[in-house]
Formats: structure tokens, sequence, C-alpha cells
RNA sequence: GCGAGCGUAGCUCAGUCUGGUAGAGCAUCACCUUGCCAAGGUGAACGUCGAGGGUUCGAAUCCCUUCGCUCGCUCCA
């Protein structure tokens, strides 16, 4: 449960990302479009460091992962391989009297009688209404009780002590037009397509529909024959993916959490099935075992991604971890773990980890007509490899950055008067500035002609900022807010008026306000060191 | 999609009940001051009060519609 707490919590953090510039709502100055987001020139940096972070986990630090960018409209088939046409597009029906909503096709049919009015009125209150209705009951069960619920509908439209109005009845068979809780009229199926449809080529009709992608997964899929081809790799091995996903959510919520356009990181590990593994004696990447099967490699990524969430300051103790039951599986999946954070607003997905056998691809074989099938020249088999997925929501992960990295901390100044400190306690290798710039005094030429010199000497490294405004301190506290790592300040000292100290600067730590006197020579392989 | 609440300067909010042509604090910019942890001085800029329509001599204020945000329900592949 979110207390208020949590909740004020949330809106100083939406705050301080507008006020930042790490995240803008989308099109705000025509009043906003719900579900979509824009990142600021913060937010941006933010984000572009988490990708390019995970990228390099995969592609580079990996022998056995290699990258894949695809189109956002790809082949309609293939959501209808992957499942998504029938299962994004429920239709929806509404109960007119309590306005509870129901899957259309989970609705269990019913028989019984419909009773039909035409409408109502009071004549004491002076009130009608024309409006059609209908109830069902069991058939021989009391028609006061498809009166009442009648009156009920009537009341609620304005009509107060309702006398009905045309009253039908007719016996029905195998309906799924009625609630089933009260027998009141439903209301038509409506259409809920969580995919977002466009029309490839000018002309928009029924032939040319095409879907933006809901997930990135199935391109990762669908080329799964032609990386094979060209990788050099061989079982296990993964190909990973960036990329934008666009879903109709019903409801947006939270912030930047649920998203109708979003971004995914994701990976489809490929893997031997269980059988051909055991008989396997070759080793397969770096520090894996040659004959793994998937529930080893599943828990191998599961504590991969967890190590890789504390490398950028996630650690286990902000996580919690849910291994689906057997009942929460989709059918086709052998196990998934979901990772989720501890978000002010409830602990939510950030990730999920799928052993999902060999579904996917055999779905495509079936609906392509091409083979899926690897050939294992070890053991002389042919047959569908299975897949392990790691796929992290990246607006969901930046948001929880955020999240994790608000802190206000209560400073006591010499003076003993207390203040609120608000600093964003980033990762250094995720944070969207690295280090800040600062001549002590603006108005001193010298100051600002080393300081600049310095500047100059990081920015080809690393994103700097550099600032000359007022007092040296509100300098620090405004980097604080944006959460850069280190602050660097060039004083008297620097250009040599106590010798020993010349060419050395004050760094200064974000998160402990300590500062320590460094050469400038230095100050590059301290930096990198930190953020790489 | 339903219900409730909210929407006024970059941010936090007052003003709305009782219509009379918009305010505070912080932040921003310039100059002065500045000797390492913000809120000294002087000056400046900043809102068609979410949008549209209506009532009125006159609307931030009353009414209707709409968009957005929050919470609950629903949904969650």
């Amino acid at each position: 449960m979110a207390e208020p707490k949590a909740n004020e919590r949330m809106e100083k953090i939406v705050s301080l990302c507008k006020r930042r510039g790490f995240v803008f709502q989308s099109s705000e100055i025509y009043g906003g479009i719900n579900g979509f987001w824009d990142y600021g020139p913060l937010g941006a940096e933010l984000k572009r460091n988490v990708k390019d972070y995970w990228w390099r986990s995969m592609t580079q630090k990996r022998e056995d992962v290699v990258g894949l960018e695809a189109t956002i409209i790809m082949h309609p088939k293939i959501w209808q391989a992957s499942g998504h046409t029938s299962t994004f597009s429920d239709p929806m029906v509404d109960c007119l009297l309590t306005k509870k909503r129901f899957r259309a096709d989970q609705i269990d049919p019913q028989s019984g009688d419909i009773h039909s009015y035409t409408g109502a009125h009071d004549t004491v209150a002076g009130k009608s209404s024309s409006e059609t209705y209908s109830v069902l009951i069991p058939t021989g069960k009391h028609p006061e009780y498809a009166r009442k619920v009648a009156r009920q509908f009537y009341a609620a439209r304005g009509v107060p002590a309702p006398e009905l109005l045309g009253e039908t009845i007719e016996t029905v068979k195998e309906t799924v037009r009625y609630n089933p809780d009260n027998g009141s009229l439903l209301t038509e199926p409506r259409p809920f397509n969580l995919m977002f449809k466009t029309f490839v080529g000018p002309v928009e009709s029924e032939d040319n529909v095409a879907y933006l992608r809901p997930e990135t997964a199935q391109a990762i899929f669908a080329q799964f024959k032609n990386v094979l081809d060209v990788a050099r790799q061989k079982l296990p091995f993964g190909i990973c993916q960036i990329g934008k996903a666009f879903r109709n959510e019903i409801n947006p919520r939270n912030f930047t959490f649920r998203s109708r356009e979003f971004e995914q990181m994701e990976l489809e590990f490929f893997i031997k099935p269980d059988d051909a593994a055991a008989k396997s004696s070759l080793t397969g990447g770096p520090g894996t075992e040659p004959n793994w099967g998937w529930e080893q490699w599943h828990k191998y990524w599961v504590e991969q991604r967890v190590q890789w969430y504390e490398s950028i300051g996630l650690s286990r103790d902000v996580l919690d971890f849910h291994w689906q039951k057997k009942e929460e599986l989709a059918h086709y999946a052998k196990a998934t773990v979901d990772i989720l954070y501890k978000f002010p607003f409830g602990t939510q997905e950030l990730e999920g980890i799928a052993a999902r056998g060999n579904y996917d691809l055999t779905q495509h074989q079936t609906f392509s007509g091409k083979s899926m099938e690897y050939f294992d020249e070890e053991t002389k088999t042919r047959f569908v490899p299975h897949v392990i997925e790691p796929s992290a929501g990246v607006d969901r992960l930046v948001l929880a950055l955020i999240c994790n990295a608000y802190t206000e901390e209560e400073i006591t100044d010499e003076k003993g008067v207390k203040e609120t400190r608000v600093v964003m306690k980033l990762h250094p290798r995720v944070a969207p500035v690295k280090v800040g710039i600062f001549p002590l005094l603006k108005n001193k030429p010298e100051l600002v002609k080393k300081a600049q010199e310095v500047r100059d000497l990081l920015r080809a490294e690393m994103p700097v900022f550099y600032d000359d405004a007022g007092a040296i301190g509100r300098r620090y506290r405004r980097q604080d807010e944006a959460g850069t790592p280190f602050g660097v300040t060039i004083d008297f000292d620097t250009l040599g008026e106590k010798p020993e100290l010349k060419d050395t600067v004050t760094l200064r730590d974000r998160d402990t306000m300590q500062q320590s006197r460094i050469a400038i020579g230095d100050l590059l392989p301290f930096l990198l060191s930190k953020i790489r």
C-alpha cells in the first residue's frame, strides 16, 4: 500500500524531474498526451548511459551475445505467430448497472427469462427515461427480481421512483449479453486493441494493416536464422536488442512507469534442449558449463542481471524477486522470475527473465514455413533451440534509478542552522553529468582561464558542467540536484599562491561532501576509473 | 473505461464558497558582493489562471464540455 508519505515523496521526485530537466510531459504546451513522456537534457543523458552500459555489458564484455536493430513495423504475421493479435484485442463489456468491466470472452453463457423495458417514469417527480433496458433472471424466478434491478437502473438515470414501462418477457438460451452477478444488460462488446495499428502504404485498407511492435523480442526470433548464418556463433549464444515498443495501455499510471511508448532492452539467449545439452562436452561461452540445462541457464541469467543492477547502484535490498508460480506462468513458459524495484508507489517489475522453451521459434517455423532448426555438429542432432529471455524496461529502470537516487539530507551548518539538502545519488556510471567545474571566483580572470582549461581537458572524455555563477556553495548544491558525482574547484592555490599546491584543485564528493586536493594531471584517470 | 480529487509564474502554493481586470516564497537572468557548502544588495524577466464554450456590464471565481495529473476500481500479454 502506498502511504500518503510515499505519495508525497513521489510528487517531489516528479517535481524535481521537471525542474531539473530529467522528464517532461510529452506535448505539454498542447495539454499533454496521456501515457507519453519526454526526457529533458539530464534525463536524455541518464537514459543513454543506461542503454549504452547494458549494450556494452552484453555485446562488448561477452563473447556469446551479438546485437540486432530491427524495425518497429514488421510483417503483421509476426504478431499472429506470437499470439499478440488474438490476446491484444480482447473485446470488453461493461455492466450497465454497476459499471463493472468484463472480458467478453470470459462471460459464461446463461439461460433464462429476459425482462425488457422501453423506459420508466416517475409522475410525482415529473421525471422520465425512454432508454431501453433489460434484465436476465433464471426461468421460474419471481419477476420482481428483474423489476428491482431495472428500477435501480432507471433510478441511477435520474428517475427517483421509477414506474417501469412496456415490460416484455422472452426466454433465451446461452446468452452472454448479461452480467452473471446481477442479471443486468451489458454494453455492446467494444474491442480493446492493445497494439497500435497503422497502415503501410497510403491506402487505408484492411489488406495493409500493420502494427507498431508491442515488444522487441519477436524481431529477434524472426531474424534468428539470418543472425545464426552470419555471426559464427554456436549454441549457447544470445541476440540482444534495444528499442521502442508500443502498447495501448488501458490506463497509464505512475509517472513514466506504465507508458504507451516505451523502450525495452531484451536478450534472447538460445540454448540446446536439455537432452542435447546432456550429451555435450564442448564448452559454450566464457565461464559457462558445456552441458547446462535450461534451469541452470535460467538461474545463471537471473544472477547476471542482479549483478548488473548492483553495478549501477540498485542493491539487492531495494530489489525484490518474484518466482512465478505454476498457475501464473504463460502456457509456453517453463519458469519466469520478475526482478522488481521498491518504488514509492509500490513494488513493481523492472525485468522479467523467462525460460520460454522453444515456443517462439516453433511458432515462427509454423507460420512462416521456414525451418528454425539448428544442427548440432557435436551430437549430430537437429532441433529448434530453446531460449532464456531477460527482458527489461528502460524507462522503468530510469525511473527506478531516479527514485533510488533521490535523497533528502538534514544539514546543520557551523552556525547551527538546519537545512535540507536534496541530492540525487546516482551511480557515477549512469549520472548525466560526471563533473562540475567551478572557478572559485568569476571576477578573477586568471581563475576563469584556468578553470576553462580544466573544463576543456575533461570534456573531451565525459559530460562536464561549467558553472561560475554565484557563491561556490550554491553551485555545489545545484549539481547535487542534478546528480553530478564530482565537483572540481579552481582556486588561487591552483595558480601557485602556495607553490607546493600549484596545479592542484579541490575535488568534492557529492555524497559525502568531503573535499580533497588532487593534481590536475591525476583528474582524468581518477574520474575515468569511477565512471567506467 | 467508471468513480473521486486536483489543474493559477520554472517549482511550491494563496486567491475560487461571497464574480470587479492576478499574488507570495523559492528558482531564473544581469551587475555588484564573494576566499570552499545555497537563500547579501540593486535591477530585470516571467502567468490570455490547463483548453473551448456559456451566463454576466464584468469570470481564475458560476455553469457545460474537453484535455491532463493523482488515487481507487478495472486491466496487466
